[in-house]
DNA sequence: TGGTACATGTAACATGTTACATGATTAG
DNA sequence: CTAATCATGTAACATGTTACATGTACCA
């Protein structure tokens, strides 16, 4: 019996999710999740069936009778509703950076000049893919009037690309000191 | 015994930091992690004290004796040297995305808008707080003529926390759709 | 010399990832 | 009807975080 510490960002994506949909299974859950907010935070199929017993637990959520397949349906209860709010306007919770790009390149004394490059080009490829994505997504999003909140994430996806692109760009004439 | 596996980012960078230093015992690695990455690659003392004999396994570094306080010291090894090399070169590798302020944006319609404007508020003072630290540590670091591949992470940091601030201070337009 | 602060190292826990076992659905 | 495919759920593992036990140095 575990009693309510604070949520997590996973836990309460979650709840998030469970917001619009009356009652879904893992899952359903784990569709929506890859689809709604995949781009800004991964979620993984497992996770979603680990973390449901433990909201059920919890109060979070509640838990409906097991239906075809065996899966079981959840739903948000009032207690859930309110824990999500309290995170959703709650401070931001200061986390670990990660970049590998970053990482690589800060380590970028110890590779000549030619692998430098092809390291650069490989990530910007994989950069300049993602801008085209987000690109398409956006227009695509816009063009069916999708609700504001899911365009601005998608915006901010392009901002970020390009801003990546434009480092990758700069960096020969950043790293010859003046 | 584990074997030769790829090296995830973590113990690479760990491999990385030895590159410099001769010898280091885990405590004088975590310190330098601190200093070095922990702006774009997060490591905690612990994984460092865990990674260490595991790499030691592998063959990637070797272990001298105890020395004060029973710490002990491990240097780079010809085949550390070259996993690290191969994973410096080798191709990116996908991670998850994880940005926590993009979630709570998302789910932006559970909100009111005073709710929002505070939330937003608060994620954007922290934002300019570290766009303030790298600024001041860029200057500090072209003053001090640092190397450039350490220069050019902190200039990213810079345009980072730049797109991000404009990006808020665009959301009240962007969020009303034309 | 007592005790406070600090450093090393470990262990328990939380979270994320991968691989698998099982049963249902569907294509041929 | 049988095979392949797919979805649900579980379990093992990898990684990251937090809290603690222990010993050492420093200082009053």
């Amino acid at each position: 019996m575990r009693q309510p510490r604070d949520l997590n960002a996973t836990s309460a994506a979650v709840l998030g999710l469970l917001h619009r949909i009356d009652s879904a299974t893992a899952g359903e859950l784990a569709r929506e999740a890859e689809e709604q907010i995949s781009p800004f935070w991964g979620i993984t199929r497992s996770q979603i069936f680990r973390e449901l017993p433990v909201l059920a637990q919890r109060g979070l959520v509640g838990s409906g009778r097991r239906g075809a397949r065996g899966s079981v349906p959840y739903s948000l209860t009032p207690t859930g509703r309110q824990a999500f709010g309290e995170w959703l306007t709650g401070p931001p919770f200061p986390q670990q950076p990660r970049n590998e790009l970053l990482l690589r390149v800060g380590f970028g004394r110890y590779i000549n000049g030619e692998e430098l490059t092809s390291l650069l080009d490989k990530h910007r490829a994989a950069h300049a893919e993602r801008l085209a994505q987000y690109e398409s997504a956006l227009e695509q999003m816009r063009a069916q009037g999708l609700e504001p909140y899911r365009i601005v994430t998608c915006e901010y996806g392009v901002r970020y690309e390009r801003m990546v692109l434009a480092w990758i760009d700069d960096l020969p004439s950043l790293l010859v000191p003046a």
